[in-house]
DNA sequence: TATGAATGAGTCTTCATTCAT
DNA sequence: CATGAATGAAGACTCATTCAT
């Protein structure tokens, strides 16, 4: 592992949270040297622009919050049991588990929608990856006898996209864990009756 | 009504997407004066700054929302029938009747929630208000009989919140309609259920 | 008194001291219409621009203070002792016997010598006043035979001056009256030994 | 002497004179920037703010005269004859060997005293410091038998301090020679006879 | 590569002044 | 006369980016 690709992964590391939490037009560069400790200039040297960073920074995030979720999944044997583990997962002490800021397809889906075309590429594909995920769980558990053969399975797939993006901003909002454990409840409800 | 009045009625007009669609942090002066063609100076004769303006603009597009849906919920007279609107309202036209940008909430939730304190009390507090006027109309429609009495109608309200705001984010990202459709149905069968 | 003539004179009164203390440069519209509870419309409808107030704010406190040792001049028969009234009013109460914001002369000349030459004019006339005045009182007290005949007035008058303007910029800046008492006590002792 | 250190310096010795004539409030960044030839963000990169510019500034003002008088100082033996070098260092050259723009203690003095609490320290401090040397002169020569042992030498120091900037200030206003030439007369009149 | 100094366009905000009503 | 709404230049300050060293 070269110099250049270590300072890489550290700044990467550092900033991620920032862009996390203050949004792209909300971090400025003098965030990211404060929080790396490092010049401009080194930064620069390091990337292209903060554009760069950004998009760095979101995959960094995104692979952590996908981490978090397969080392969960891989715990689980039956798919109905994978698909469970996003109710207990979110509220583990209210969430915190995902990377500071939050979810970030969520941020980025609202704060680059109109503003940041390439950012907003990476979280449609994510979105989009991860639905696939769903959807390939539960074509498994069909074939497994685990879940009715008449579902929908984009349908279902994307309805439980729905009420855990949901859950995350209701959470970020009110500042209350109940909201997301009652949200919860009722995805557990409706993963079970499948 | 004065013209100071009107002319402040105007600049939150024409800024309040401009807002919603690209955040507080990423909206500038320069985007409030070239939409409303005044001057710096006089926007700040109308408003003591940016925050103002947007807590305004923010305001006026969560006015603009619950109008949209009041005027829907009015035509129905079965309290399932009120809950039902929104599943065809999110629908048409892909959500289009949406102020300018998406869900005023949502998108301040998501930008404001690190950086903006007072932005985000805001959004919280009509969350919180969007949430109780669920939870009423679920209580008449026990009182009414329309639902089972043994509901947890504090749950059912956010879940309902939850894939609403799910639904939006990601229709915006995705700009694939299909998505919130298939949300909706399943928000429709949800709430037939009850 | 045409009721313009009491509007300016109101104006006049109301900036005077915020004149006094801010500085000219210091000193915006805005201040004028909080301390007079008008517009600045009203404020323009008086005078020609900000120099205007500035200058007619000169005048007046320069008036206020003027009068000020006129009187109590007034009160003193002898030559000797119209003199020394400055050397008990400047302590009174720590010199607050001054228009607010203190010497006015002393505040144009120091602010407005580079920047402002028509307030600088203004204020140059009157300290030349002041000294005229001084050398007047003592040629009139060598006639009388209070002062010996051989005395320079002219240096007289300006040391005088000088004395007090310093003491009245070292009570401002140390907010300890003993200064200014000291000064003052000194001065005392210079003008008996005349 | 790193660039950065050699930059500030330089912007401080250009702005010095800026700030000593013009006054705080009078003197804006563009001004800066002009006398310097440097951009707004080099200024920026330099110093903290505006603030920090003026304060370096009056320091450098101070140090400027301080050494004018220190260095005149060194050349008497006398105590009496390092009191003496005010009323020659003044008149030379019409007092022309000051900072450009005057006592940078008396213009703070009067400009920041109501309106920059941090500047009115420094020259508070610095007022201080210039009574507390003259003070100490005046026992050195007191114990070395130049001066007559019941001085006061709190009143004397006040007192020449007070000749001096009343002295400044009207020769400042005035334009005129004649008048600082006559107030040092005094002053030395005053001094021989201690 | 890394640095730190510089840039200049951009940020939000306040200024003195004008003018139709 | 007085008002209040508007102006646009100027205010202080921050931004992402560059480049010689």
């Amino acid at each position: 592992m070269s110099k250049a690709y270590k300072t890489k992964e550290y700044i990467i590391e550092k900033t991620a949270s920032i862009f996390n939490t203050k949004g792209y037009a909300g971090t400025s560069l003098n965030d990211l040297t404060e929080v790396t400790g490092l010049t401009k200039g080194s930064i620069y040297g390091n990337f292209k622009n903060k554009d760069d960073v950004a998009i760095e920074a979101f995959k960094y995030n995104l692979q952590l919050m996908s981490q978090l979720f397969m080392s969960e999944k891989a715990k689980e044997k039956s798919y109905r049991g994978k698909l469970l583990i996003y109710t207990k997962v979110l509220c583990d002490s209210s969430g915190s588990k995902l990377p500071i800021g939050g979810c970030p397809i969520l941020n980025t889906a609202i704060e680059s929608d109109d503003t940041h075309p390439v950012l907003k590429e990476f979280a449609k594909k994510a979105l989009l990856n991860w639905k696939n995920d769903f959807v390939e769980i539960l074509n498994a558990g069909i074939q497994a006898g685990e879940f009715s053969s008449d579902l929908n399975t984009e349908q279902v797939a994307i309805t439980i996209l729905a009420l855990i993006e949901g859950s995350i901003m209701i959470n970020k909002l009110t500042d209350n864990n109940n909201h997301i454990r009652l949200i919860m409840e009722s995805l557990r409800d409706y993963i079970n009756q499948l």
